[in-house]
DNA sequence: ATAGTTTAGTTGTCTATACAACTTATAGAA
DNA sequence: TTCTATAAGTTGTATAGACAACTAAACTAT
């Protein structure tokens, strides 16, 4: 394959299709040329261009079908990594001091909402921690976390002062599955006091349960205070 | 290659190694066998392992370093796909009705803020429009957005009772990259208003720009009435 | 002991070929 | 016309082999 620079040929040809989408050459639902097409314009074997291919359509920008054909994918969605990560890692990267406070460490009755959320009986205990985390001294997230003890026996004993919550958990119930959103809402009068917040200030809440293997192993509800925090990302190509 | 199932070669590896991984065998920095290995365990072609291991790689589960080896990704994050949708498409989906009313559609004068976003100079033309979209008559989200009209010169001529703002611009301004971020808010007089809320109602706000090529083709903020959104995903494996 | 060299092992990429699974258009039969 | 069978084209998967780029350990000469 001819090449000026020494990118991979397969590489050269995912960065050609990309261009014409991105110019717009080649709008939404267009065809694009097929494999063989695609291999002898750039003169390499069929594999190679099959893994160029396949990567822009596990990127979203193409949708292949199988038997007829290759399209530019019809994209009215920009989907994004929005990344959940340790509050621990994330306060260190910054640069700042990472502390926490921690409120309650107890067992708990499971009622309803519990149930429904852990696949526990009703009634059956179920640990409960609730930790404020801080940065350089100020609250940055309210962690109120039940726990599956099938998943995390000695979740009591575990020192939060070193660990955190989210880091005991990977270790011991190893992630299969997790299940978050993201709103708006306002603090309750506990969760504003605890975090030092008024009740009139907006909070972005997360609620993520994850899943161990066949168990739901905790379901966390993460309170930041609306003005210190923000979600952001990028989307790129 | 052994197969009870008829699924293909190269998945019932990947199955292989995740099992390994989420049942705690192999752990966070373990090396995961080489791809010779693989191929003498499964008693497939070394690209068929390669391609596993591969894909394994760009889901995150594994890293990979060339000359030494594989090893269990450290995952102290959970990326999700959390897709910014349009908001008419989303509606539909949902079986609803999508009505819009336009407050505003008009050219403004760039100022600081927008000259930082749009990379327009100061002074310069930008056309704004306001819109709020509702869901069988109740109103889920204030769209305000500003267009640089270098990207999209006919903006103010468009029908935004046929088209959505977002499908216009992804049909004439082929977008490469968006920025975004997501905080929580409470609205100003004005948002409330036209919202239909009280201004102590908090609010998910996603700002977003999106880019076109060398231009930022548009800023947009997004006002969502936190008791009747919230933005959810899931993530598996 | 230290520094440089060799060597084995690992991943990254590419080729040429093959067959399977599927779609669509075409030609032929009822 | 309508239905059916065939053929051509497309993507999905897999193979066996090859060379390049890189790492880490073993080895050698200083």
């Amino acid at each position: 394959m001819m090449s000026i620079s020494h990118l991979p040929a397969f590489e050269q040809i995912k960065t050609f299709v990309k261009a014409q989408i991105t110019s717009g050459v080649w709008q939404s639902g267009d065809t694009v040329p097929s494999e063989s097409a695609l291999q002898q314009q750039f003169g390499v074997s069929r594999m190679t261009v099959n893994r160029a291919v396949k990567e822009l359509a596990a990127e979203g920008l193409v949708t292949r079908w199988r038997g007829s054909g290759t399209v530019v994918a019809h994209w009215n969605r920009i989907s994004s990594m929005l990344a959940v990560r340790d509050i621990h890692e994330e306060v260190i990267e910054r640069g700042h001091i990472h502390t926490c406070r921690v409120l309650r460490l107890e067992v708990v009755v499971a009622e309803a909402a519990l149930v429904q959320a852990l696949g526990v009986p009703l009634g059956a205990p179920v640990f409960h921690s609730l930790i404020v985390h801080m940065e350089d001294g100020i609250a940055i997230q309210l962690e109120d976390r039940h726990v599956n003890p099938v998943s995390a026996p000695d979740y009591l004993t575990v020192n939060f002062q070193t660990t955190t919550p989210t880091q005991y958990l990977f270790a011991c119930a190893p992630l299969t599955e997790a299940r978050y959103s993201v709103e708006a809402a306002l603090p309750s009068a506990a969760e504003a006091k605890s975090l030092g917040i008024g009740r009139n200030e907006p909070c972005l809440v997360i609620t993520r349960c994850t899943v161990s293997g066949a168990h739901v192993a905790s379901r966390a509800r993460l309170v930041y205070p609306g003005m210190r925090y923000s979600l952001s990302g990028n989307f790129a190509l």
